[in-house]
RNA sequence: CGCGGGAUGGAGCAGUCUGGAAGCUCGUCGGGCUCAUAACCCGAAGGUCGCAGGUUCAAAUCCUGCUCCCGCAACCA
């Protein structure tokens, strides 16, 4: 009964999530989606190896480390934890958890390093170019989008590095030809084309393998001065941490399981699974991963998130808020296969009233009720079958199947809808019988037996097939019913619940419904917490020696002007007595403020350093004649005058003694 | 002409590749039912499929042009 054999093995990987924070939901929703995969392969009766892991090497987290006061070791130990931790939360059941910061990882690099040097793919030459900083990428002039990094559109500086480089093109040709007989490599296929135009027959340029502006990653041991760079660092992972050795010595757990049978990543970097790793991996003589699933993102509120707006949310929030399985639940289903999916609070109570609470739970609930109310929780078999059975009958046994079409495109969404079609199917079925009506009438004993069986049978199965997804809850609605997780192989069967067999006298309320109302109240304290987390960071963050010795700063002088030019301006003390961040910008607060009699509306982009709050009562130095211009669609009649200092911290000018609205500045 | 994504009943989406009776979930309204977590079941209303042209016997779907929205960028008056 070796169940691990029947089916061979499935290896998948997720990416490494980046340390250089906590992740958010939209990053920790790849691992429920891996998990559940997982978890579907299992049952089916794949040897599942499933491994995931961070990524904590690189000039980002070296940088922020350092602005903490940290080592950058420290540093990921610290986000690696954190990022361990809640993907343990969220019940995911991977096999290994690598760390590019392992030394076993390492010591790897370190070799194939050397091996794709020594057979000649890398060499060494010198890269000059612009550098964008935050991308850590060179870019050659013709790349640039308006003297701009075209990944991420910030300032590009000029820099020339001694670096290695990887011969890229001499495996093109060769990769090209395996995307095209390949047709399931890249998933969604969409973004095969995208690859293929864009990157591979456009002709691919060497790839930079190696830093000499930073050293927290993989040293070069033949050339101490350079670390290994991003790609070759990280994406190895997925062949160093199951055993591969560069030399020839690889562990049983690798050549069992290389090559991958699915590496699932983010959209953004699927360029780099579907390009340099493959080639990666054709120099070191390795077969090619046999499918890589870009993912689409997860969106707030159609928005990206992001820590300065204030909209992140987290996984640990939800499940404290909703409980484990309705966050996986939610992430799970409101993802589409090749469209971003989008998150806000009131959706996620929306899907947990609607789908868990009322379709699962409350029908779960509903028929031990009624096994308890009319059987002493006895559910058996009588025999009494109807012909309005049969449609519940074919429901639930076509259900296994389709589930497995769809998981077998990945489509997790989409699998999960049928289970709840049994589901649905389910509630439909208890107004189609009645069992109310036939628990008055002492003949039809026999009948309601009968549809009892049938509704726990058919919950049975439904819960075996959520269990990839919702394993707490399954295992909770089996123990319910005082039975098992059923085998995958017999879930296309009805009728394998045991008769006579006695469920829980005491059924527990697997998903309580929410109100929305009561919910966004917490999220608002949630939302305030993350304002002050962010603002304590930024401030960990900031150069620490402020106020040694003040220095003063210098400006380039402008063209003098005459007193008339001064006199054309127009200054008055303002009252701010109303004031909202502009919902369209990150950086602009949009206040009221009434000078002399009247009320103008300024626009001003000091949210970073005011809140809405904090802004109202205070008197402020108005220039009132500025012609009126529209700010991210706002109108703004004014401006609020600031200082500033070099690192662009603003504050706001006040009178220096109380004075009233309106009051000139002359 | 910065890059990218999008526009389908009140909300969120599917359908677009491979033209051929506008569909799903939620919400709303009406009805049924009472075993259950004010849950469940049935029914109804609600859409000129962003706009304008074109191709076609036939367009949400293909072609052309336009508008608007979102992310990055910009905006810090």
């Amino acid at each position: 009964m070796c169940k691990k054999c029947e089916k061979g093995k499935y290896y998948m990987t997720t990416a490494i999530a980046y340390t250089s924070g906590k992740p958010h939901i939209g990053n920790t929703y790849e691992i429920v989606l891996a998990d559940s995969i997982a978890r579907f392969k299992r049952q089916e009766g794949y040897d599942v190896y499933f491994q995931t892991g961070t990524d904590e090497h690189g000039q980002k987290i070296q940088e922020k480390a350092e602005k903490l006061g940290k080592k950058p070791q420290e540093f990921v130990d610290e986000v690696a934890g954190e990022v361990k931790r809640i993907w343990d939360r969220m019940n995911s059941s991977y096999d290994s958890f690598v760390r590019t910061t392992d030394k076993d990882h390492e010591e790897q690099v370190a070799k194939i390093f050397k091996k794709l040097y020594d057979q000649g793919d890398i060499y060494k030459g010198a890269y000059e170019g612009m550098y964008c900083t935050p991308c850590e990428s060179f870019w050659t002039e013709s790349q640039l989008v308006d003297g701009k990094c075209p990944d991420c559109g910030r300032e590009v500086r000029p820099a020339k590095e001694e670096a290695y480089f990887f011969k890229m093109s001499k495996y093109a040709d060769r990769l090209i030809a395996h995307i095209n007989s390949h047709p399931e490599f890249i998933q969604p296929v969409s973004r095969k084309n995208e690859m293929m135009n864009n990157f591979l027959l456009p002709g691919l340029q060497d790839l930079c393998v190696s830093r000499t502006s930073f050293d927290w990653g993989v040293t070069v041991g033949f050339d101490p001065k350079h670390v290994v760079y991003v790609w070759l660092d990280a994406l190895t992972n997925y062949i160093t941490k199951i055993g591969y050795d560069a030399e020839g010595n690889s562990t049983e757990l690798f050549n069992k399981n290389w090559p991958a049978d699915l590496h699932l990543i983010g959209k953004d970097i699927i360029r780099f699974h579907t390009i340099y790793w493959p080639i990666f991996l054709m120099a070191l003589d390795l077969p090619l991963p046999k499918q890589i699933f870009g993912h689409p993102w997860l969106l707030q509120g159609g928005e990206k998130m992001s820590k300065s707006k204030g909209n992140v949310i987290y996984a640990d929030d939800m499940a404290d808020l909703f409980g484990v399985d309705a966050t996986r639940y939610f992430v799970l289903h409101e993802m589409p296969f090749d469209n971003d999916g989008i998150i806000t609070w009131e959706l996620v109570v929306e899907r947990l009233n609607s789908d868990l609470a009322n379709i699962l739970g409350n029908l779960v609930n509903r028929t031990i009720s009624m096994c308890n109310k009319y059987f002493g929780g006895v559910v058996a078999k009588t025999g009494a079958e109807e012909p309005v059975d049969g449609e519940l009958k074919a429901v639930v046994t076509a259900a296994r199947d389709k589930v497995k079409a769809k998981m077998d495109d990945l489509r997790v969404a989409d699998a999960i809808s049928e289970v709840f079609t049994v589901l649905r199917r389910s509630n439909k079925y208890i107004d189609e019988t009645e069992p109310w009506v036939l628990a008055k009438d002492e003949e039809k004993k026999g009948r309601l037996g009968e549809v009892l069986y049938n509704l726990t049978e058919s919950i049975t199965v439904a819960a075996s097939l959520l269990h990839s997804f919702l394993p707490e809850s399954a295992e909770k609605i089996v123990a319910q019913l005082n039975t098992k997780i059923r085998d995958f192989e017999s879930l296309n069967q009805f009728g394998l619940y045991e008769s006579g067999n006695k469920v829980t006298d005491q059924p527990e309320i697997l998903f309580a419904r929410l109100d929305v109302k009561e919910v966004m109240e917490k999220v608002e304290e949630i939302r305030k917490a993350q304002c002050m987390e962010f603002e304590a960071e930024q401030r960990a963050m900031g150069e620490a020696p402020e106020h040694e010795e003040e220095a003063g700063i210098d400006l380039e002088p402008k063209a003098e002007i005459t007193y008339d030019d001064f006199m054309k301006m127009q200054f008055q003390v303002g009252e701010v007595i109303a004031c909202e961040a502009v919902s369209k910008s990150k950086k602009l607060l949009c206040s009221q403020v009434r000078i002399g009699s009247q009320v103008k509306q300024i626009v001003s982009g000091i949210r970073k350093y005011y809140s809405p709050e904090e802004m109202v009562g205070k008197k402020v130095m108005v220039l009132v004649n500025l012609k009126p211009a529209k700010l991210a669609g706002v109108l703004s009649e004014g401006m609020l005058l600031c200082a500033e200092d070099e690192t662009g911290a603003l504050a706001l000018m006040t009178p220096e003694k109380n004075m009233p609205a309106g009051a000139e500045i002359c």
